[in-house]
DNA sequence: ACAGACCGCGCC
DNA sequence: AAAGGGCGCGGTCTGT
């Protein structure tokens, strides 16, 4: 253990305790600390294991990739042996492929001596990095300070802490309301693997429809076939293509795809797999995804479909708090672009609505399709959306200008970061697909160049709504603590927050959500006109909230 | 037989 | 109605 000053210069020499968890535990209780450490992933998880909880870290791994991202160093790792080693010029070792977390070697059973030297300049070259921020041009929608640089790290560091405390303490799920579930949608489980009896049902009469014996409606090839002898030419069998057709095997073969997917992807087999002792323990990843949205690994925890989520019960005496963001990313287009217009609509609880009045005759979805075409880059056809951004373009000009401009960066190859300096990634090789022989190389680079243009107009919204929400769970955690230890965050899913907490405590937690919000908006956004309500609801299960 | 690409669909 | 951003995952299909 080393100890060092806010600039990572080292104090006293290293210390040697007998019990690492024991030792950090006393100096969290009487210093609290803001540990250094290569990753909450392997170090904090195995901390948690022995009941310490700590309040500040500052995590090495996920810091360098911010600053790797940032200096537009992108594919290198961020591991501290690689870290360690750029700083001494020395070859980067590889990365070991990735193993779960609960058999990785952590602070406290790795037989080698750790490399606290390492740690310590990694730390202390971060540090400097976060002091003098030095990257490669790149478009911003706010200049990137060293004051928002320094809040992305702590605020990727705190969100390492919640997802290992998360993924310790899993979400509250009955099985026994699963297995219900299941059962109604699907009937009695098959003892052999095997379609349960509804799915099989449906089978047989899709194919009896179709007249094609033993028809397998997963396979879109035979489904393709069978559509074609019946005289319809399918150009995909996407549910929102099939539902436009005619013919009386469509409507067995939507509901068949429904159930299927509710079988195969969150069924008994997933039960089996994911949940023991009554909570659902997937692994998060912080700012796993190129815009700092969260990924997860296993379970398809950030996927959990509405059918299911009554099984998401909480314990007795206890209640769920759940809150989302209202509209997050238009709220972060109105407080980015500073458009007056769209900062009107954001006062109000419902922005749809708002924009609705004042530009589009009312017409609440088509003016979501407007603002959510000019977040997306869609509405370039001649449809109905199109219409809807040039009433946007009309209406919101400077909201509008934001987002072209970053998508003129990206079809220029530019680089664009979030209001906190995540950076998106250069343009890679064009996904497999998207190329054809009929098109000459002139159309395939135009379309690349457009692609990149959708990917960055997008990126400065996600990621700077990203970028909130990641400081709206670091301020939330420090506020729940100061509430109760049982009241615990359980769920997270980028703009929406569960919190596991006594009955007693609901109100205080709601509060504290809506507070933790308004922090959020103050750190990110300063002191901007646009509001971001959060507010929380009160439920026995996760299905009754909204 | 196995691996990886592709498709489709759940979530935001 | 139409088709634009980001994911993870399971099934099928294809290439070796």
């Amino acid at each position: 253990m080393q100890r060092v000053d806010e600039h990572g210069d080292p104090g006293a020499s290293p210390a040697v305790v007998a019990d690492l968890a024991v030792a950090m535990g006393e100096l969290e209780a009487s210093e609290h600390p803001r540990w250094v450490w290569e990753s909450a992933a392997t170090d904090y998880a195995a901390l948690l294991g022995a009941g310490v909880l700590v309040e500040r870290s500052h995590d090495l791994a996920l810091v360098e990739a911010a600053l790797l991202g940032y200096a537009g160093r992108f594919g290198e790792s961020s591991r501290l042996a690689a870290a360690a080693a750029r700083l001494r010029n020395e070859p980067v070792p590889p990365d070991e492929p990735a193993r779960p977390t609960a058999t990785q070697p952590g602070l406290f059973d790795d037989t080698t001596p750790r490399p606290l030297d390492d740690a310590v300049a990694v730390h202390a070259a971060q540090c400097a990095q976060l002091a003098s921020p030095d990257g490669p041009d790149a478009w911003e929608p706010a200049p990137v300070t060293a004051a928002r640089l320094r809040l992305l790290a702590a605020t990727d560091s705190a969100c390492g802490l919640v997802a290992a405390e998360m993924g310790h303490d899993g979400v509250p799920w009955r099985i026994d309301v699963h297995d219900r579930l299941l059962t109604e949608a699907l009937g009695p489980r098959p003892r052999h693997g095997g379609r349960p009896p509804r799915l099989q049902a449906l089978a047989e009469r899709i194919a009896a429809l179709l007249d094609v014996p033993r028809l397998n409606p997963d396979s879109a090839a035979e489904i393709t076939t069978a559509f074609r002898h019946a005289g319809i030419l399918l150009t995909s069998t996407r549910s929102f293509a099939l539902r436009r057709l005619d013919h009386p095997a469509i409507e067995p073969l939507l509901e068949y795809k429904a159930l299927a997917r509710l079988h195969a992807a969150h069924g008994w087999a997933w039960s089996d797999e994911w949940v023991r002792d009554g909570r659902f323990r997937p692994e998060y990843v912080p700012a796993g995804v190129v815009s700092g949205r969260w990924a997860s690994r296993g379970g398809g925890a950030l996927q959990i479909p509405r059918a299911v989520r009554a099984a998401v019960v909480a314990d007795p005496g206890h209640v769920l708090v759940v809150a989302d963001a209202r509209q997050l990313e238009p709220r972060v287009l109105a407080a980015l672009s500073v458009d007056a217009g769209l900062i009107d609509a954001a006062r109000s609880g419902d922005l749809y609505d708002a924009m609705a009045t004042e530009a589009f005759a009312g017409d609440r979805a088509t003016a979501k399709i407007a603002i959510l075409s000019a977040m997306y880059g869609g509405g370039t056809g001649g449809g109905s959306s199109a219409v809807a951004l040039a009433t946007f373009r009309r209406r919101y000009p400077r909201a509008l200008g934001l987002v072209e401009a970053a998508a003129r960066v990206g079809e220029a190859g530019g680089l664009v970061r979030s209001v906190l300096g995540r950076t998106c990634p250069y343009a890679g090789v064009a996904p497999a697909g998207t190329t054809s022989e009929t098109d000459d190389v002139e159309a395939q680079a135009l379309r690349r160049s457009r692609d990149r243009g959708r990917f960055t107009r997008n990126f400065v919204i996600q990621a700077s709504a990203a970028d909130w929400a990641g400081v709206l769970l670091a301020v939330l955690r420090g506020r729940l603590a100061g509430i109760d230890d049982a009241a615990r965050l359980v769920f997270f899913q980028h703009d929406e927050v569960v919190v596991h907490a006594p009955q007693a405590l609901a109100g205080e937690v709601a509060a504290a959500i809506d507070a933790a919000a308004d922090e959020a908006t103050r750190l990110v956004f300063g002191s901007t006109d646009v509001s971001f309500p959060m507010p929380a609801t009160v439920v026995p299960d996760y299905a009754a909230a909204k």
